[in-house]
DNA sequence: TTAATAACTGACTGACCAGTCATTAAATAA
DNA sequence: TTATTTAATGACTGGTCAGTCAGTTATTAA
């Protein structure tokens, strides 16, 4: 004979928690789908993660590829609409702003789990095309756009020399996107230390290559 | 009734030329792993690709692991070994050796089929851990020792302002293998046109910060 | 209390694919 | 010419896994 245990619940096998499903199940996914990648991780682990069974994802959402769609719809798209909120109400230097929006990218996605959806995005690219295009669409542009605002807007003012803005904000954003695929693909298999002056040095360079002012040393 | 084309050699099913086979199903390999990623691409496909059936493949090789491992041996390595030795010999002032390497790394790598290994080795880390820890071994510690090495180089003969040159190597590599990754992912999916200046001005920006002579413009 | 609803379960299906091996046939030796 | 060797074939096996659905059970309505 067992005796019930409330905090168990063993006197009941389920629950029904509409509520809540949706989010448990997007956790579980990008647990999974950093650990593994999104071809790898199978529904049924998924599943085990989020407590529930396999049959009830299908419930919440349509397929695999929907739910990694949803990942990055509720989770990347927000940290993007802060981001551009802070620039568009920056009053300040613009080498400021530059050197907080890279700052604050390396806070908010590159140290956080978020970290792992470049990493992910482009390795299904090939075989999962229509997420591809989405996360390019969604997430690519707009954060390409910010870095280029920014430095057109230091070109403008007169503060950063002519530059080609294009290549500038990919210069930027290289260095951070890189070091987070590295953090989720070979950092383990390689035993040299990266130090945090890492982040600093790019900041440095990419500034003293744009400021006009030689006497200016970061 | 049909006659026999010898130089479609219809008059047998198949010759044996265990000499060519080897070349041709790494050739086949990588332009499927290139297009599909590694775990993706079925033996099937390659064999087809090489002329041969299924059987055949793994009469040369054992396993499709070990056929990654020989595309990486026999095409990434030579052309380390080469860079390698034009480091040793080179006589002359660093910033252009330093900009003679990033350029032939672009020439060699960047530009050709080779660019694509990276991707797929980032891409398939976490489910093919030895192949990232082969990857890491014989490529990734080498080419980063050859260009820290260059950097120690420019700060020891003064002709470098002081830095920490593991970040500086990791800055200058950052962005050119970040471009292959995207070359072979997101590029496609992507309208927006990245100029030919892109490295010209990371070559331009990564001097601008290492050489001490503010005189000097690149 | 009973009936109706819908959240949830998990065994099952169908498709896929790396790797095997009995067989075939090209090349070579006897 | 015949026997032997070995390159090459492709049907098959065993295992995996996304997605389905008939049935079960918690919850709510009547």
């Amino acid at each position: 004979m067992v005796f019930s245990n409330p905090l168990l619940d063993q006197s009941s096998r389920w629950k029904r928690r509409k509520e809540d499903r949706p989010d448990e199940i997007l956790n579980a996914a990008l647990e999974l789908f950093t650990e593994k990648g999104f071809a790898a991780t199978r529904m049924d682990d998924v599943a085990k993660k989020a407590g529930i069974s396999k049959g009830t994802l299908y419930n919440y959402f349509e397929s695999k590829e929907s739910i990694f769609h949803a990942v990055v719809q509720e989770m990347i798209s927000p940290e993007i609409d802060k981001v551009e909120a802070f620039v568009a109400s920056y009053q300040g230097p613009t080498d400021h702003l530059l050197r907080q929006l890279i700052r604050a990218w390396w806070t908010n996605v590159g140290e956080t789990r978020l970290s792992a959806i470049p990493k992910i995005v482009i390795s299904e690219s090939g075989n999962f095309p229509e997420l591809a295009q989405f996360f390019v669409d969604t997430v690519v542009k707009r954060a390409r756009k910010l870095f280029t605002d920014v430095v057109s807007k230091g070109v403008v003012t007169g503060e950063f020399n002519l530059v080609e803005t294009q290549s500038v904000a990919r210069l930027i954003i290289a260095p951070l996107v890189y070091a987070t695929i590295w953090q989720h693909s070979l950092k383990p298999f390689d035993d040299d230390y990266l130090s945090d002056e890492y982040v600093d040095m790019h900041i440095k360079f990419i500034l003293k290559s744009l400021i006009k002012d030689q006497r200016f040393d970061v």
